[in-house]
DNA sequence: CCACTTATGTCCGATATCGTACACACTTCA
DNA sequence: TGAAGTGTGTACGATATCGGACATAAGTGG
């Protein structure tokens, strides 16, 4: 399962020359992302972005009555804390550890510099980022549209491409807060799931038995974020 | 109303140092927005970025149902266009001019070159780019937990902010397409905020009577946008 | 084994929005 | 002046989600 950690097990990173990922790897450490941690919370100054490798995390918004909404969702594909390079040191924005694992953590300071260097770095950093307003603009359009069932098997799929195996760890109170609905409205729809034979649930675990069967329940929102990704960050290094 | 037309009319451009400002302005082209005018589609290719004086733009997503949502909105504030320093060249959204009005164009080929030399355009571009974000983040929120009447609200300020005056030329018909909504959702919120005395509805044509109160009545994702805009945009040039 | 906590399932009335149908008012133009 | 088109108001049942209360079930630790 855990393989020797690399840095090549962020799609980001893996994307790099080898030159340039050798510069950049002096200043990366690898540290371990516990589940529910938060890397930054809204309106803080952000010191560091992460390249997960292993770890999924989500980028939140809480309103002021507490009730909450995941905006996008970052895995090996991605970075986390785009405001740092986007110049913008802050975000209204939370992000917390939805899946526990691992991350290259590298200092703003180094990121600043290396970015206005304008080269193959930046170029991916801001192409992610134009993936990340996708995801962010489906998001929206979906939360207007289409049901929670639908919105669960969205869900599911993209935290499935973030993680090896079929198995998520996430309980229906969790995916209540990431979807903003409420738990009861999660346990009608992975009801429906299950009686359907997609999904297992089982106390905070869940278990994907027919992809191609979420993929046929979902909305179109899934496909669309789904391809703009591969459009916008194509043929990175497998593994 | 159509005074001089002057480059600093747009916020970004009013931002930049009178040498950058200078350079630029060779390739800009004052354009007219007529309404309903479509800037790119989804997924075309774009070949200009507009920076908006008086016309007011909405980014739109549109389902395969044929149902749409704004996400965002662009006025003399931003520019329409990100993808295309962003380097996705596409994106899935739309661009439709919502007020008519005027912008300057600027060949992607000229905006590429000048982005790439990192400095004054660039920073600004990429912190708009991040302001934009937070709109559509805020965006999703609100589509999850507010009612029509409070987005109703949020959508005319965020408008209101963009126009000279009180008055926006809008049918109810087309707001509902912004905010995702059936138009009657609309006659009926509009008219809740009529009889509070905030706005005068007559036949396509929104008089703002009480700003105060539509602000008290909007939920706080207004605030939050305006805040971060005023944040991440500040100090430009007044007139 | 027994409390205790946590996670999930179920039920019910309340509410917001939807979908549809249609009426009315204003404008334009023949 | 009358017809057509457009924009707005209203009514009503259908539906999805909410809000809250409560029941059940699975794990946990004494």
């Amino acid at each position: 399962m855990t393989a020797a950690h690399d840095l090549r097990q962020n799609q980001l990173l893996a994307a790099l020359p080898s030159e340039d990922l050798e510069r950049v790897s002096k200043n990366l450490k690898l540290v371990e992302l516990p589940l529910g941690e938060a890397l930054y919370e809204s309106g803080s100054r952000q010191r560091a972005v992460y390249f997960p490798t292993s770890a999924i995390v989500s980028l939140l918004y809480t309103l002021a009555d507490g009730s909450s909404v995941e905006i996008a969702v970052v895995g090996n594909e991605g970075i986390i804390g785009v405001s740092l390079f986007m110049g913008g040191e802050t975000t209204p924005s939370r992000a917390v550890v939805q899946s526990a694992g691992y991350a290259y953590r590298w200092s703003g300071k180094f990121l600043k510099e290396e970015f206005t260097l304008g080269g193959p770095m930046q170029h991916l950093l801001l192409r992610y980022t134009q993936a990340l307003l996708t995801q962010m603009a489906q998001t929206a359009v979906c939360n207007r549209h289409h049901s929670v069932d639908q919105q669960l098997c969205r869900w599911l799929l993209l935290s499935l491409d973030r993680l090896v195996g079929n198995e998520l760890v996430m309980t229906q109170e969790l995916i209540a807060n990431m979807l903003g609905v409420r738990r009861e409205g999660v346990t009608e729809a992975a009801g429906n799931l299950q009686s359907a034979g997609l999904i297992r649930y089982s106390r905070g675990r869940i278990t994907v038995l027919d992809r191609p069967g979420l993929e046929a329940r979902t909305c179109e929102c899934y496909a669309v974020v789904k391809k703009e990704f591969d459009r916008l960050l194509p043929a990175m290094t497998q593994y």
